[in-house]
DNA sequence: CACTGTGATACCCGCCCGGTATCACCGCCG
DNA sequence: CGGCGGTGATACCGGGCGGGTATCACAGTG
């Protein structure tokens, strides 16, 4: 009586999201008349109003509001559970880890070799993703866990173990005056007035507003910074990867930055726990 | 082509749980035939073996463990959906929190004090449940928050709030000679010969072997002690349920237990938040 | 006031879920 | 060794429901 299929979901969530059930209609790839009658027979089985139809637009209501973000949960789990089940069918014993350019190597080569030499430990296959998709690989089962970095990346929802906590570094071109410095404060960073800071997304992909140029990856930074036109800060492991046109100093008071692996929970698979208990003893 | 309906998982499920196709089917309150034809679409579907159907029964493959974990979550996920969706409709601004027999009192009213006077703060039900229990309730939806303890409680998958965090203290019966004592250790416990020491449940409902008798709520406790058939530890805070036939010893070497406020993440209630951040300050 | 665009309604069709009957297969006994 | 019971798989059928087309009711707009 009360079991919500997926099909009703993902209706659902289109219709929200859209606010128009024409155009929700076509982007499910089905005619109007159907959805409007699935959306409704939702409605009657919960015993709820979901949308609030006026002439001008459809509107969510408050428990819309609500089973949108619940559904969308849903049918994220309902795609990981039908990709781990393939991927745990044909590669009985591997598991998929996600990072982002720019994460620590030597962290990540230890974790990888510490683990291989465990007994029976399964095959790790790395998945290299944008900044803020590790999340989402995680959440529709592409990978099985990720390293990410707290607090810049959104671990809600995740299990995660720390592995590295490190202080932020400031970036400098090498000429720069305060290039010779050999520690600054946050305070100094700001104060720069002759270049801006490179801004980082935060975690919803947006960009704080400011002056400096919107990066996405430590390659633009390092280019950036290479020619002059910005200074930036990244945690200090970046300090493998600089050039030598960089100058990387010490940020004292910076917030700290923890490297953690990060993983679903009731994650019950072996191998998963075998990497955990690895990364446990680094 | 992909998407798993809720109904095969619940097929799914019940056949994996049951390892039985016929008692599957009565379960599920439809015939066998049907059931069978549903788990091999569910089969063909995915491209994967589920389910290993020798004379002798029917046994789960690797891949199909992986979906009978991640089903379990898919179909929690959706009930909660349901239960949620009905409940911010039926009292629109209300919020639910569950906690346990034997959580502290002060702590809990400070926490509603302090939530009321915030202005447009939502009415918050309390939901009394057994020990395990919080972890179920917020997972399908009966409750938006709780009231755990950790590392006692089982905190997988939800985010969390620090709000107090205190040692363990032993209770003994108040003429026990260890009783006189202003503080024990936990060997000093364990050194106890005279009086088993009572069990708490661990996070999955079962009990560590021993001698001493299994226990699920702290009346239970105080009574045993009060006849002096055990010992007990309590976190701290047990202090204020006591009676005068108990003493409380603090245990200056106990690991430290932190009631926690924990939510299911990507909670985006308004009243949720508001509840977080006025617990955040307290 | 015709026109456009919205979601809702009416109605029909075809598929798929579920039911019954039966089969194929094996283990168990007498 | 041959019936017997119990397993899941197969065959086939009927009904309900998901999906389609046609149309309506209504409001905003020129």
């Amino acid at each position: 009586m009360d079991t919500l299929e997926t099909r009703e979901l993902r209706y659902f969530v289109t219709v929200a999201e859209e606010l128009h059930f024409s155009r929700a209609a076509e982007r499910l790839g089905i005619a109007q008349p159907p959805l409007s009658r699935a959306i409704q027979q939702l409605e009657r089985r919960l015993g709820v109003i979901l949308l609030e139809r006026s002439r001008r637009g459809v509107t969510l209501t408050r428990a819309g509001q609500v089973l949108l973000d619940e559904a969308r949960t849903v049918l994220d789990g309902a795609a990981a559970a039908a990709r781990r089940t393939r991927r745990a069918a044909s590669s009985p014993n591997s598991l998929t880890l996600a990072t982002k350019a720019g994460m620590n190597h030597e962290l990540l080569r230890k974790l990888l070799d510490a683990y291989a030499a465990e007994p029976d430990s399964a095959e790790i296959e790395v998945l290299l993703c944008g900044m803020g998709d590790q999340a989402r690989v995680l959440r529709d089962g592409r990978a099985d866990v990720a390293l990410m970095h707290r607090p810049f990346d959104d671990l809600a929802g995740f299990d995660t173990e720390d592995l590295l906590t490190e202080q932020l570094i400031a970036i400098l071109p090498a000429g720069h005056p305060l290039a010779a410095r050999t520690s600054l404060t946050m305070a100094d960073i700001s104060a720069i007035r002759d270049l801006p800071l490179a801004r980082w997304p935060r975690q919803d992909a947006t960009y704080e507003p400011g002056p400096g140029p919107e990066i996405h990856d430590q390659l633009q930074l390092a280019q950036l910074i290479a020619l002059g036109q910005a200074v930036g800060v990244h945690c200090a492991s970046a300090q493998s990867w600089l050039w030598s046109a960089h100058a990387a100093i010490p940020l004292t008071d910076s917030p700290h930055v923890t490297t953690v692996l990060a993983w679903p929970p009731h994650s019950r698979s072996l191998a998963v726990a075998g990497l955990i208990r690895t990364a446990a003893q680094l």
